[in-house]
DNA sequence: AAGCCGGGGTA
DNA sequence: TACCCAGGCTT
């Protein structure tokens, strides 16, 4: 799960990391869903993460913590769509069903010289029987994880190594002298658009104000900072004010502005302008999904990566300085993927 | 069927 | 900058 639309390179750290927190099964399904997203912290597509909870709960609870071996009850497991269940369901458990995801697509609709898009249902089915009548029953598990690994070292997206490729006499495009890249055909995709807000780390009797996002959708309960998108024409400072005004009731005080964030999401472009400042007077109580977080809870909250960006930003113009042995998240991660 | 959902490597 | 990655869920 932790997979799914994440290169295998990128997610091993995430892997270690989660898979060392959470050994079994029922450690995960014992811990809150604040410490999972934490533990996924960085991995993004934080609802993998709390369908995995789910489903570990789920199993623990219902299933006496077996997990199911056959395609229909993996399906109904949250989280688990047509490919995680079938690559359960053949590698795990031996069960004799072709597991396609974006590889075994490219590979079949070559193979076959599918002219229409791979993700539309009735095309994938097409496809997923081809590949049925491939697979040998004793070993369905190693047919498909050898055919991702086909797709990753030879029949590459771009460039692919048609000279190399072990089964190009099967391969329809190859016979046809066509050229591979132009299989398969994907729908092309909106460009994303970019939305420019500024958030402001406020301090208050030694903490700063943070707010965990609603359950669901983008950075579903997560924490970040109070900010808001800036209307046309308005100053960041301007923005920041009224939405604390309007939305908590506080009224902030003088601001100094910090710097400015880029971060890219999955549909949109976002701008963040940094502000820090205090509150004038005193603020009101504040609702459940809002806190005053000293700097020990924040290392206790899963945070997205914008909003770590933007503390790392703030830490660096006040200490104009990173402390010696510290390192950016950009440079542990490439000290976790050399040091596994 | 189409849109939503992160983050990072790569050309 | 645009594209894509061991996809799934919601509307």
């Amino acid at each position: 799960m932790l997979l799914q639309q994440t290169r295998v390179a990128q997610a091993v750290p995430y892997f270690e990391r989660f898979t060392r927190r959470f050994p079994t099964l029922r450690s995960l399904a014992q811990a809150s869903q604040e410490e999972v997203l934490k533990v996924w912290e960085g991995a993004g597509y934080y609802a993998r993460a709390r369908h995995l909870h789910q489903a570990a709960v789920l199993i623990a609870k219902e299933q006496g913590g077996r997990i199911p071996s056959t395609v229909p009850e993996l399906e109904r497991l949250p989280g688990v769509g047509p490919y995680i269940a079938r690559a359960i369901a053949s590698q795990a458990f031996g069960v004799a069903v072709p597991a396609l995801e974006s590889n075994g697509l490219r590979i079949v609709a070559r193979w076959t010289r599918e002219a229409h898009d791979v993700r539309v249902p009735k095309v994938r089915a097409t496809l997923e029987a081809v590949l049925s009548r491939e697979l040998p029953v004793s070993r369905p598990g190693a047919y498909n994880e050898a055919v991702m690994e086909l797709g990753e070292t030879i029949c590459t997206l771009r460039a692919p190594r048609c000279r190399e490729c072990p089964v190009s006499s099967l391969c329809a495009t190859y016979r046809a002298g066509v050229d591979p890249e132009t299989l398969p055909k994907r729908a092309p995709k909106p460009r994303r658009p970019l939305v420019r807000t500024s958030v402001i780390v406020l301090h208050h009797r030694g903490g700063i104000l943070l707010q965990r996002r609603p359950p669901r959708g983008l950075l579903g309960g997560l924490w970040e900072l109070p900010g808001a998108e800036r209307r046309k024409g308005e100053l960041p400072e301007q923005a920041v004010r009224r939405e604390l005004r309007e939305e908590i009731g506080i009224t902030v005080g003088k601001v100094r502005f910090r710097g400015v964030v880029r971060h890219s999401y999955s549909h949109f472009h976002v701008e963040l302008r940094i502000l820090e400042g205090d509150v004038a007077g005193s603020p009101p109580p504040l609702a459940g999904h809002r806190r005053w977080v000293s700097p020990r809870e924040l290392t206790r909250l899963p945070l997205p990566r914008a909003t770590t960006r933007v503390l790392e930003t703030i830490r660096m113009a006040g200490t104009r300085r990173r402390p010696s042995g510290e390192r950016t998240d950009r440079a542990q991660r490439a000290a976790d993927r050399s040091h596994p």
